[in-house]
RNA sequence: GCUCAUGUAGCUCAGGGGUAGAGCACACCCUUGGUAAGGGUGAGGUCGACGGUUCAAUUCCGUCCAUGAGCUCCA
């Protein structure tokens, strides 16, 4: 006699063993039919999961994040059944949830391509309108493992065979297709109503690249056609955003077949570039940095002794010149050492914080080249701190502080922080590693932010603390990071004096707040969409004419502005004033001026903003002060105190 | 690096075994116009590179390069 407890506190008390539906029915008809499943004391299940004794329930529908989670997995069960019925030789492999949808891997002969995901789809939508029911059994893993050899699925036999002996295997059946899950599943593939195929794709049998490779399908599902379409719209959004889009619209850069994975920096790409790394430079400068600039080309045998060469000898750009072989720097703190290296330092010098904008270049694959968000000549916004054990945690604290006052000055608020920790393949000695990871987690914690570990994902020198922010459509990148590196010092011979008289090894902690320039710049375009704020925009103000009768007063404006370092464009074409309006509008120039007889005869400025604001006419000095406060104020909004920006 | 797709004018794209087309941009001319596209004329291409098939290849086939979507990797 189960007594069901329902989320509401309310009871529902019944004489016999009841099914998940059965107790949806008893509360309505209409939540039976929208029943997807039920979490029965913790634990998702099925609609036809029998309940026998006093548990706690709640229906899941399509409203709640679980329902739409099962939608997805059945609607990946589908697809795996359409491709099973077009081509009965593929193997079916794994077909997981993903974020905004799912994908299923195939085993077959050939790749998918995208004409074959096109009658895939039409036979899906078949099935899921035959509305079949879908049902649940149960078998021995031994017996599964026969079971999937016995019908020619290798795969699921093998993945079968990685689950305990003893246990029992759920198997799910619609129709004729029938595969090894978990669950739970929608009770009828008539619940499938809002489904997309979205691409083909390739991906290796568990993810080892020295695997065969095995044809991916994704797809996206939802709830409603409604949310598919919004979904398909938000895709759409962000497609417009695209950097190398925006590039080519805004004149910001380019990428060519020569140089393949390196940036020609247009005019207008650099100034943003230009004013992102004087930006830096200054914060820096207030942190108590001192900048360097070191090599490009660093004979082989320094990134021996740092061991580098071990790990990365493949990705590593080199060059042979009279019998010796140097390599194009792919990071700078080797060599940023021998800076500390020169001379004898005294832990009087320590923390010393040496910053580069380091250029490197690092062979990254060609697959993975990516617009500027993977390149392969970069340039990090690099600094390395030499400090003693007992400095590290100030030094880290001291950094997210920096880290968080530049990222809300580019406008980011929210950040995501994560501990990597050791990896397999790494130098130095398990205590070392314990007390590094140890001082990065103690750091974050006295900051009171929230991280999350990620074991094994650490440098193979150190372990990391990286910063990610989100952007403007909540997408995740990672760009900060703070590294504690008992090694490579001691590798490199860095010692101190210490107070005792002794030789001391210095720790070093690599640190990076934006990453690489390109990257972050990459990012910056998409976030704005290319309409940067004052301080950032490549042309902050530009000066139309009317008629050719105010050339002159434009030209005087133009070098006024030039004087005072803001970035002007005069626009003095023989164009109609509404069409220049439109040009410098759509390339996103902040703020418009209009000069007309008027404004000459007057001495003032018609000024009109990117938005189509009119702000009217003023004086030259008093747009100039509504430039300058737009420029300092950069992107934190509301208006809020810097870190000691204004100490000079 | 692996899989699939793509590569035609500065940009966005159409075309197709007989050496190519549109819109925008560009040049010149007319127009001097007050807040999101004034009009006319013209120039512009080794159809990614190299091979093969063919009387003939930008088109079909192969190799390579680059790009795109994923996978793998990312000091």
């Amino acid at each position: 006699m189960p007594v069901i407890s329902l989320p509401d506190g309310s009871h529902r008390s019944f004489s016999h063993a009841v099914t998940v539906r059965d107790v949806a029915a008893d509360i309505g008809p209409g939540l039976a039919k929208a029943a997807l499943g039920g979490i029965v004391n913790g634990e998702a299940v099925d609609t036809r999961f029998v309940i026998d004794r006093d548990a706690e329930l709640a229906i899941i529908t399509d409203r709640q994040p679980e329902g739409l989670e099962i939608i997805r997995h059945s609607t990946a069960h589908l697809l795996a059944q359409a491709v099973k019925q077009l081509y009965p030789a593929a193997q079916v492999t794994i077909g997981p949830v993903i974020d905004d949808g799912f994908f299923y891997d195939f085993a077959y002969e050939r790749q998918f391509t995208p004409e074959d995901l096109q009658k895939i789809e039409s036979r899906m939508e078949v099935l899921a309108r035959e509305n079949l029911t879908v049902s649940r059994r149960l078998m021995p893993r031994d017996e599964a493992v026969e079971y999937f050899r016995s019908i020619g699925e290798e795969y699921k036999a093998k993945i079968i065979a990685d689950i305990p002996t003893n246990e029992v295997i759920s198997l799910y059946r619609q129709g004729d297709f029938e595969d090894l899950c978990r669950g739970p599943h929608v009770p009828s593939t008539g619940k499938l109503k809002a489904f997309k195929l979205t691409k083909v794709a390739g991906a290796y049998w568990r993810g080892d690249a020295n695997n065969e490779m095995l044809t991916r399908i994704y797809g996206t599902a939802w709830a409603s056609k409604k949310d598919l379409k919004a979904y398909l719209h938000r895709l759409e959004e962000a497609e417009k955003r695209d950097h190398r889009k925006l590039a080519k619209k805004f004149d910001l850069f380019h990428i060519q077949e020569e140089a393949p994975g390196m940036v020609f920096w247009h005019p207008k790409g650099w100034a943003i570039y230009s004013a992102v790394e004087e930006y830096m430079r200054q914060c820096q400068r207030e942190f108590g940095y001192k900048e360097i600039k070191t090599p490009q080309l660093v004979d082989f045998s320094l990134w021996q002794k740092s061991g580098h060469a071990d790990k990365f000898d493949d990705d590593m750009f080199s060059l042979n010149s009279e019998g010796r072989e140097f390599v194009i720097k792919p990071m700078n703190c080797p060599c940023h050492v021998q800076v500390f290296n020169q001379g004898l330092r005294s832990y009087r010098d320590l923390p010393l914080r040496l910053a580069e904008f380091g250029s490197c270049h690092r062979n990254e694959p060609s697959g993975s080249l990516h617009g500027l968000m993977r390149v392969r000549g970069f340039v990090q916004d690099d600094g390395h701190i030499f400090c003693t054990e007992e400095q590290i945690q100030y030094e880290v604290s001291k950094f997210i502080t920096l880290l968080h006052a530049v990222y809300k000055d580019f406008g980011f608020e929210e950040i995501i922080y994560r501990l990597s920790t050791r990896p397999e393949r790494r130098v130095g000695a398990d205590d070392l590693w314990d007390k590094a990871e140890q001082a990065l987690a103690q750091a974050l914690d006295s900051a009171n932010l929230p991280w999350q570990e990620l074991p094994g994902e650490g440098a193979f020198y150190g372990p990391k603390i990286e910063f990610s922010l989100k952007d403007c459509l909540g997408r995740v990148w990672q760009c900060g990071t703070i590294q504690v590196d008992y090694a490579t010092p001691g590798r490199l011979g860095a010692q101190y004096v210490a107070e005792d008289g002794s030789r001391q090894t210095p720790v070093m902690l690599h640190r990076a707040v934006l990453g690489s320039f390109e990257r972050f710049v990459g990012i910056l375009i998409e976030h704005y969409e290319g309409a940067f704020p004052a301080w950032l925009a490549p042309q902050q103000v530009a000066i139309l004419n009317i008629t050719h009768r105010q050339t002159e007063y434009c030209q005087k404006l133009h070098s006024k502005f030039a004087d005072l370092r803001f970035r002007s464009v005069t626009d003095l074409r023989n164009e109609k004033i509404g069409f220049k309006i439109r040009e410098h509008t759509l390339q996103r120039v902040p703020y418009l001026l209009v000069i007309g007889d008027k404004e000459v005869e007057r001495e003032t400025i018609a000024v009109r903003t990117r938005s189509g604001e009119d702000l009217g006419s003023m004086t030259f000095e008093s747009f100039l002060d509504l430039l300058r406060r737009d420029v300092v104020h950069r992107s934190r909004l509301p208006i809020c105190e810097t870190n000691g920006d204004d100490s000079h």
